[in-house]
DNA sequence: TCTGGGGTCCTAGGACCC
DNA sequence: TCTGGGGTCCTAGGACCC
């Protein structure tokens, strides 16, 4: 018989943090076979099993898509202003470039390996995510979109194998409708479905894009073999303090006394451990929706002149305003900021300020004003500025507000505010059509500006253009 | 020459109240 | 020596994620 994976205070276990280790004195024969039956999860069903799909360095996959030639060369995308590394192909990674990168610091490596770059196209992105998503949503009635190329599914009552096969399953669709290649993890939690989904990617010919860790048997070799940092929730931060407590793997982590964790950490952490153990502690996504948007760039050339930030603050409020107007929200807060470059080229200023709007609005004229005023304020000549941006924050979903006692009632005047609705909705109708149809003021001067923003390998509107469309030769 | 752009959640600390 | 004590709400800042 082989030794039993039962939990213990072996030696990666965290001194004086682990749990009491259970004696192995005293067991019979039968009671060795039966937990050994429990750990290898026979014949057992799972009340709430999270499949986490994840596709594959996913923007460079929808590159692919329209580039079948490049399926086994290296390929890049790179961030705004063609900057730094925002996603790399597995050729790239085992160059060893690193995510974030700047692009000026790996040139030589480019052309060595002849890399093939491509300019971020968000709009491509966009829509491949959400034929993904569609499709996702065919398979399985309840699926959280987690981010643009990342949503858990959720089965209830299954087995081992039947959760193993839907993923097989999810994995086959969408390589099949879409294709864009995914790894699915399967576990009871999420904090396990994400590090099991890491590990069917790492290892693709082994698992061939799946892997579950339902059983007690695979999950703790899951925890054994990671390192305490590929645990989601664990950055760079958290991983150094739980290095210097002599926690260094996932599964140091997950044996680790609740109490005396928390006096340690945040309560975020404790959840995290729970989660490790298989307990399901993130339930629902949670949020009563998105509670921020926030739209900024950084320029392409330096900006120096009021009036060009006003011109750029003016684009990035309308996007936002847009944005708002499709989550069917009013916002109350409007923040602004700019600063000049990080990287000591003459003195530094940063700042931010906001204002609350006297009522919930999703008007881009009244945004607009309130960001540019914010703006003035903040403006400092002499500087060299580099990124500005603009965020919205406070939403409601209907313009409920409260009367001022100080004010004239009168002073809030509903029949505009509700023109000003109708008119929003007429330019989203006409923008939704065509981008860029109708804008207001200064916003327009932003697009075609080469000092703010450039992009030097943009890939084609392939899915979102009629004019872009793939040619078939 | 060149260094991303979104988001979320938690905590600490101050203001204010009774 | 010790300066009340608890609660709520708000904000700023940090850490993390993709």
């Amino acid at each position: 018989m082989p030794p039993l994976p039962l939990a213990g205070g072996g030696a990666d276990s965290a001194g004086g943090l682990a749990y009491n280790a259970p004696m192995l004195t005293d067991i019979t024969e039968k009671e060795v076979q039966s937990e050994e039956e429990r750990l290898l999860g026979r014949g057992q069903r799972y009340a709430r099993v999270y499949l986490l799909t994840d596709c594959n360095n996913f923007f460079v996959s929808c590159e692919r898509l329209f580039r079948p030639d490049l399926e086994d060369r290296p390929v890049l995308v790179l961030s705004n202003n063609d900057g730094c590394v925002v996603a790399r192909s597995q050729e790239v990674r085992d160059l060893g470039v690193p995510m974030g990168v700047a692009v000026f610091k790996i040139r030589e490596l480019i052309e060595r390996h002849h890399i093939v770059c491509f300019s971020s196209n968000f709009n491509l992105y966009l829509d491949i995510s959400q034929r993904i998503m569609r499709t996702l949503e065919t398979l399985c009635e309840e699926v959280e979109i987690y981010s643009v190329d990342e949503a858990f599914l959720v089965l209830h009552d299954v087995s081992e194998e039947e959760a193993e096969e839907m993923a097989f399953k999810v994995r086959k669709t969408i390589a099949c409708h879409i294709g864009v290649p995914v790894s699915v993890g399967v576990a009871t939690s999420k904090t396990l479905a994400k590090l099991a989904s890491h590990h069917a990617k790492q290892h693709l010919s082994e698992t061939g894009g799946v892997y579950a860790v339902l059983n007690e048997v695979k999950r703790e070799r899951l925890l054994r073999d990671n390192p305490v940092s590929e645990v989601w929730g664990v950055g760079r931060k958290l991983r150094e303090r739980l290095n210097e407590l002599q926690i260094e793997t996932a599964y140091a982590l997950s044996r680790c006394d609740l109490k005396k964790m928390r006096r340690l950490f945040s309560i975020v952490l404790v959840n995290t451990i729970r989660e490790l153990n298989g307990e399901d502690v993130i339930e629902e996504g949670g949020t009563e929706g998105q509670a921020q948007i926030m739209w900024s760039r950084s320029f392409k050339e330096r900006i120096t002149a009021l009036s060009d930030l006003e011109v750029a603050l003016s684009s990035f409020t309308s996007e936002a305003a847009v944005r708002l107007r499709a989550l069917k929200r009013y916002c109350r807060r409007v923040t602004v900021y700019l600063r000049t470059s990080l990287y000591g080229e003459g003195p530094h200023y940063a700042a931010e300020d906001t204002v609350l709007l006297d009522v919930p609005v999703a008007d881009t004229r009244v945004l607009t004003q309130a960001a540019l005023k914010i703006l003035r304020r903040l403006y400092k000549p002499g500087f060299r500025y580099m990124k500005a941006g603009v965020i919205l924050t406070d939403f409601t979903a209907r313009r409920t507000f409260q009367g001022d006692l100080f004010r004239d009632s009168g002073e809030v005047d509903l029949k505009r505010l509700e023109e000003g609705d109708a008119l929003m909705a007429l330019l989203d109708k006409l923008n939704a059509r065509e981008r860029g149809t109708v804008y207001l003021g200064l916003a327009g001067a932003y697009a075609g500006d080469k000092r703010f923003t450039h992009k030097k390998q943009l890939s084609r509107a392939y899915t979102t253009s009629f004019e872009e469309l793939p040619v078939l030769m």
